[in-house]
DNA sequence: ATATCTCCCCGCCAAA
DNA sequence: TCTTTGGCGGGGAGAT
């Protein structure tokens, strides 16, 4: 796959974090996927500086300059839509753009950019769910619908507020280079959370979801979840998907991006620490909860992964010694 | 600390 | 022929 050009539409008051995060999303694919090349260019009617609703200011291109075909398309959202989707130089230049994208992409209330354009009619789309109402009135031409974090409809993908752009981003990494390498991308940002388009956030690091397919893993991940301790290799998880150990391995890697014993050692290091954060169980109960056959393996693996022990990791955010719980991440896969 | 045993993972080939 | 799947074997890491 060669260059993919990304081209991140502003104006005066637009979402910093819309356009922050689909950046920071493709910059990572691009180092961390093999065969990604996305090149970004942020611009604007005038081009030169654009500030964010939040004050901080953007530099940015002038929206007529851009002469390269264009892979992809991303309208961002923010307070000053409202005005940008009055902008006639704007929407004609957008319209122009579009025409011209593989892919066309609105984040949060950058739909309503979009809508204005007319590129929306007879396609189903979503944004800010505070917003949907005001957007399906003032475009019946346009679906809209509420629940997903995004939608994709062809060429044309909407998603919901702000962050859900990250979303929409992975999706888009996830349609060029495949799931596995969407799932790295975000556990490059330790986006712990890769959601689905379909709405329901699992409270699963990067499991359940999967784009297309993986029905056949997404049941047995969400059930792996919650049976840490039963037997997990790869022999028992293949017998549950009814494939052979092998064909189960290759396209659990596929799908997840890891392969099946990392991926489930990870899972119990996880659990593992929430136990240790939350509670006082001796390492005996924690290690039998998470499926460590004793107290030694989990120690291991928790060497291994972190770069601490049980101990130490309880000492520095458990419960005992001041300070309570603590939202501090140590990455993990 | 060591030895033995188990499981994982991946390349390779053959069958479907 | 091309793609998907299953089985085998071995190197190697880790568990007991």
């Amino acid at each position: 796959m060669g260059k993919q050009c990304v081209v991140l539409v502003t104006f005066p008051s637009c979402q910093l974090l819309d356009i922050a995060g689909p950046l920071d999303v493709f910059e990572a694919a691009t180092r961390v996927v093999p065969r990604a090349c996305y090149q970004t260019v942020i611009v604007s009617v005038n081009g030169g500086p654009v500030s964010s609703t939040s004050g901080l200011s953007l530099t940015t291109t002038p929206i007529a300059s851009v002469r390269s075909p264009i892979d992809t398309l991303v309208i961002v959202g923010g307070d000053g839509t409202a005005e940008a989707s009055h902008d006639a130089d704007l929407l004609r230049h957008v319209r122009r753009l579009a025409s011209r994208a593989n892919r066309v992409t609105a984040v949060c209330t950058g739909a309503f950019v979009l809508a204005a354009t007319g590129l929306l009619d007879k396609h189903r789309a979503v944004t800010h769910w505070e917003w949907c109402d005001l957007l399906q009135h003032m475009y019946p031409e346009v679906t809209v619908e509420s629940e997903p974090i995004y939608v994709r409809d062809g060429n044309v993908w909407t998603s919901a507020g702000v962050t859900a752009g990250i979303d929409l981003a992975l999706a888009l990494v996830a349609e060029d280079h495949g799931n596995a390498a969407a799932n790295r991308v975000a556990r490059q940002l330790v986006v712990y959370l890769r959601r689905s388009g379909g709405q329901a956030q699992y409270s699963i690091p990067l499991a359940a979801q999967s784009i297309d397919d993986g029905h056949l893993l997404t049941s047995i991940l969400s059930w792996v979840v919650d049976h840490l301790d039963s037997n997990l290799t790869v022999n028992a998880l293949a017998n549950r998907a009814h494939l052979s150990q092998r064909q189960f391995s290759r396209v659990f890697t596929a799908h997840v991006g890891t392969t099946p014993a990392r991926y489930i050692e990870a899972l119990r290091i996880e659990a593992a620490r929430r136990l240790l954060e939350t509670t006082t169980k001796p390492m005996e109960a924690i290690a039998a909860a998470c499926g460590f056959g004793t107290p030694e393996t989990m120690n291991r693996a928790f060497r291994r992964r972190t770069n601490t022990t049980p101990t130490g990791h309880r000492k520095h955010f458990g419960m005992c010694d001041g300070l309570g719980g603590s939202d501090e991440r140590v990455a993990v896969m």
